[in-house]
DNA sequence: TCCAAACAATTGTCTGGACAACTATTGTCG
DNA sequence: CGACAATAGTTGTCCAGACAATTGTTTGGA
């Protein structure tokens, strides 16, 4: 179909729709803040998604999470999740066994030293985060926090896994 | 310093402020609504990256950009530039030239294969965004960009830059 | 005019992310 | 009890993202 000539496009209209331009805006302020976050967790030798998984083995410490579990509750999807524990069980910051009962998983653990980089870097993050989003009053970063859960909602296969 | 021993932790509080909660909803909004776009553009061998480099060549067409402009104006950071543009041009769907009056530049301008080719995505897409943001209401949509505006806004370094 | 600085892009190299194929272990059903 | 399916991770391989170092080009002085 041509355009009419009459009356030419709008010169470029920016989005094609208010979805894209949501998901744009998403992606985009993703980006920009994952700047601060990429940079701090660079001076420990980490990634932000190998933090996550030292976070999370926090949580249950001294207990332990099979690999596959981990994985899920990970933010981002991690489809080399052992790679990834690989590395952190390289450093010592983590533990991996096997349990006898069932051979099958791998049942995976902080340590001591892992614990403590946590704390040495808990202080830092706060500040990091500070400088994202310290700007934000405090009642639109929970606005913001529960529109994006709505936006997420239909697409979480287990609402209670990621919360 | 030692926890207080009479009153434990309240086990495992999720997050360390609401800063951090609203960053870790941001990634792991980006991280579902992702995948979706992801899938579409394999469709088509290209990276959502790629895609909008070709999204904003033709915003210019049949005008071209200096590189590094291009760069800019990505959703995305991008250092690696010049290998996405490579892999574009072997496709023939951009162009890129050095003008004679100032060669350091190269100029990158999207082809009528490129064109075409946007134009061939553009349905799915918009099905694409659907499927992502389709739940929402509209005027939650508006909210939410302007929160997401707002949160970025601080880091971005040219306001008139990235809309 | 010639050299240094600034600019624009490219290249080398390393690491992380993605997907598929594969191995090892356990559960189950004829 | 033996084969097959299901479960849980691992490995191979390829490609994109990140950063630093480098090349080629232009400009602005000394």
């Amino acid at each position: 179909m041509a355009a009419t000539p009459t009356k030419p496009q709008k010169a470029t209209r920016r989005f094609d729709s208010p979805q894209q331009e949501a998901y744009l805006a998403l992606w985009r302020t993703y980006d920009r803040l994952r700047m601060f976050e990429d940079e701090l967790f660079a001076r420990f030798d980490l990634t932000a998604q190998q933090y996550n998984a030292l976070r999370l083995l926090r949580a249950e410490h001294p207990e332990a999470l099979p690999t596959l579990v981990l994985a899920e509750r990970l933010v981002s999807r991690a489809p080399d999740i052992t790679r990834l524990v690989d590395k952190l069980e390289e450093r010592r910051l983590i533990t991996r066994a096997r349990p006898p009962e069932n051979r099958r998983s791998v049942l995976v653990a902080i340590t001591e030293a892992g614990v403590a980089l946590i704390d040495e870097i808990a202080g830092p993050l706060r500040a990091c985060h500070a400088k994202q989003l310290g700007h934000v009053p405090a009642t639109d970063l929970v606005k913001l926090i529960a529109l994006l859960k709505a936006a997420r909602a239909p697409h979480e296969t287990d609402e209670s896994v990621w919360r």
